[in-house]
DNA sequence: TATCAATTGACAGTGACTCTCAAAAACAGC
DNA sequence: GCTGTTTTTGAGAGTCACTGTCAATTGATA
């Protein structure tokens, strides 16, 4: 049913405040580490029977006793069914990445190469990962949804960086609507996943399908 | 729980076929009248009280008794609850008059003329039709997700029309390109709405905020 | 009016969540 | 180690959005 769903993606703790005032540099306690493993766990198996039997096919009660915990943690870990998919850093990264690019880059310049670091810093593992879960997505319409509105959180994230990046104002009308033309493109880029089978697109296929878009982008829709 | 829903805006059906073979004009049959008007009651009843309770506070239960239905019956018109809210057929109004717009315009300008078009058809009841379902949308995230979801469909559709419009192949990636920036310029001249309380925005300020977005987009957005 | 098809309501699921409360585990000070 | 405190967990009951089935009602038709 999917009451009450938190906007952002929830339930992934912010580091909690080192109770040893010194250094900011300390392995995490056994609650952390233990907390992080379940975690770990329940999605790794979540992951795997959604892949195994489907995302609808698969219950939330299925996931915790295939993770050895029960139906209540799970909803202590992921807010909704749908978070356990729903989540990725990349974004974070790509906008650290684009606030470093040199000046004489336009904007989507900037971003362009942004997107290309983030790309090329990403392991195999995180890769395969990526590839796995946006396959969900784009076929779960459910999850789908619940990406497509992530984007649009992405636009404000971007203009922000954008507008860091030029020294406008966040209020500036150019900056949302530049934001808005590059998130609208990756978009488009992506859709043509939806169709798609298993295996049959690669993040580094989607990754150029992106770049060449925001490379004409750059240029101004001759259109 | 929303299981296996229908990604496009099902339920509304698409007038049955004409019995007597001649003329396309026809008053419809009783059958058909006692159907919609069914159809409408519901959606009145639901629209009231979500205004004065809430979306989630409105059970489908308390719709269906309202309206004067059973809660089967609910869904036998609405695949889900949240179809009720999300429906408007201004993209299609807005298609066909872009396909009519003279040939010596941009991409992007025709566009822009076809949505003045479209917005200055609508009449008095359905902008405020608009203002309330789309203030109830961009509020509650399910809605505002699932109506993210439909933008994305709405970039394959203007991308056809693009293409016709051009005489470009569908598959020519600028097209795509360009059909997902026009999106994504829309989407993000409407998030401002997310903050605000109900009656701050009118159809006419959205509407004037986009139109502006899009010119920016067809000058190319210097930055 | 009799017949057939479409529409409806009642009812019994299923499954994603929510809330509450008590047991268990980690942490802190001694 | 042995307390008291806090955090995490599991169990269980409840809500609500759906789904499927079947029998009763209603509109169309001969």
């Amino acid at each position: 049913m999917v009451r009450h769903r938190r906007t952002s993606g929830a339930g992934r703790d912010k580091m909690t405040v080192m109770r040893n005032s010194s250094e900011a540099e300390h392995r995490p306690s056994l609650r952390e580490r233990k907390k992080a493993r379940t975690r770990a766990s329940i999605r790794e198996h979540a992951l795997r029977l959604f892949r195994e039997q489907g995302y609808d096919a698969t219950t939330v009660d299925q996931i915790a006793e295939a993770a050895d915990v029960s139906p209540s943690t799970f909803f202590r870990y992921f807010p909704t069914k749908e978070d356990v998919v729903l989540q990725d850093d990349f974004d974070l990264l790509a906008i650290g990445s684009f606030l470093e690019q040199p000046p004489e880059l336009s904007l989507v310049g900037a971003f362009r190469a942004a997107a290309k670091e983030t790309m090329a810093s990403a392991s195999e593992t995180e890769l395969a990962g990526l590839r796995d879960t946006t396959a969900l997505i784009m076929t779960v319409p459910e999850l789908r949804a619940r990406a497509m509105d992530e984007y649009s959180r992405t636009i404000n994230v971007i203009a922000s960086a954008a507008a860091q990046r030029t020294g406008r104002s966040l209020d500036d009308p150019a900056i949302l609507t530049a934001a808005g033309a590059i998130v609208g493109v990756i978009m488009a880029a992506t859709l043509p996943w939806q169709g798609l089978a298993d295996g049959e697109m690669t993040p580094a296929d989607m990754f150029d399908r992106i770049d060449a878009a925001l490379a004409r982008l750059d240029e101004g829709l001759q259109l």
